[in-house]
DNA sequence: TCAATAATGAGATTTCGTATCAACAACTGA
DNA sequence: TCAGTTGTTGATACGAAATCTCATTATTGA
């Protein structure tokens, strides 16, 4: 069960997006709703998993998510080591600002990099089809209460 | 052995590379560099691991490549569906413009979207400390042929 | 040459993710 | 309401990638 309203909207709006294309609503997809709506950060496939009962197999946490990325409901993100982590996705195309402090992550909407990469694949002669863009650094309250700590 | 004089040239930087910070010379590492310097493409451990005699173990493979990213010489690429491969790391900061046809890879030297973030994140409270960018398309030489086939 | 110690490789182990498939549950239409 | 169709599930086996341990070996500096 959800345990924020955010979380409760937010598992809504996965079920909705499975409903409309067509996959049944099943207890095990709503538990895993459920569960991603009250992630506050990016989570892996394993993190979810250790919150849900273990009744719930493996290979139906998998299968759901990549049913869940290829319907645009989830994103998946870059952390700075490498690891790719997933995440929900509000917007279409967008990036993230990743905080390597607290972990946050803030959607960057306007991708304002599309005009800089044409010009500049052009030039190498690159027909340019997209891109993946992750930004590092650290977020407003962790600036914030570092300065205040001072 | 060094396929190319390109190879070899890169094989050597390699090496280099590990005496400056103090690693030892030795025939496993030698045979690593060799095999790197030789790659035309992006590759993966596994990938060096199959064209390295199976007299060398994997954990050596693995080690190796993990001091050369972190010495700088070879950096992660990652790919559209999020596989990670290495690379030769010519210069400092810089992206990859990746073929999604053929798979080769180009540098992309003069990073301009550094001035496009820091007005963006700063907008959003973001202090800015990092960034990862893969651009993908088709090179010059996919385009060519393809027209050049109609 | 020789000792100190960095490096190696075999193998066990972990983690992550996929394939298989019989049992089951959700929708459908009558 | 109910039975049939079919999508879904989870146990299990499997596979690939990567890490860890540790006894042995190779390199280097004295």
């Amino acid at each position: 069960m959800a345990l924020t309203k955010r979380g409760a909207a937010a598992a809504d709006q996965i079920l909705e997006a499975l409903d409309e294309r067509g996959f049944r609503s099943t207890a095990p997809r709503r538990a895993l709703a459920s569960v991603i709506g009250d992630q506050d950060r990016h989570f892996t496939a394993e993190g979810l998993r250790k919150q849900l009962p273990p009744s719930i197999g493996r290979a139906t946490v998998y299968r759901t998510l990549k049913i869940l990325v290829d319907a645009g409901v989830l994103c998946r993100v870059l952390l700075e080591d490498g690891d790719l982590h997933y995440q929900l996705s509000h917007h279409g195309h967008h990036h993230h600002l990743l905080c390597v402090h607290c972990g946050s992550s803030q959607d960057l909407a306007g991708c304002d990099i599309e005009d800089v990469l044409v010009s500049t694949t052009t030039r190498h002669g690159f027909e340019l089809s997209g891109h993946w863009l992750e930004v590092y650094g650290r977020c407003r309250n962790c600036v914030d209460s570092e300065q205040a700590a001072d």
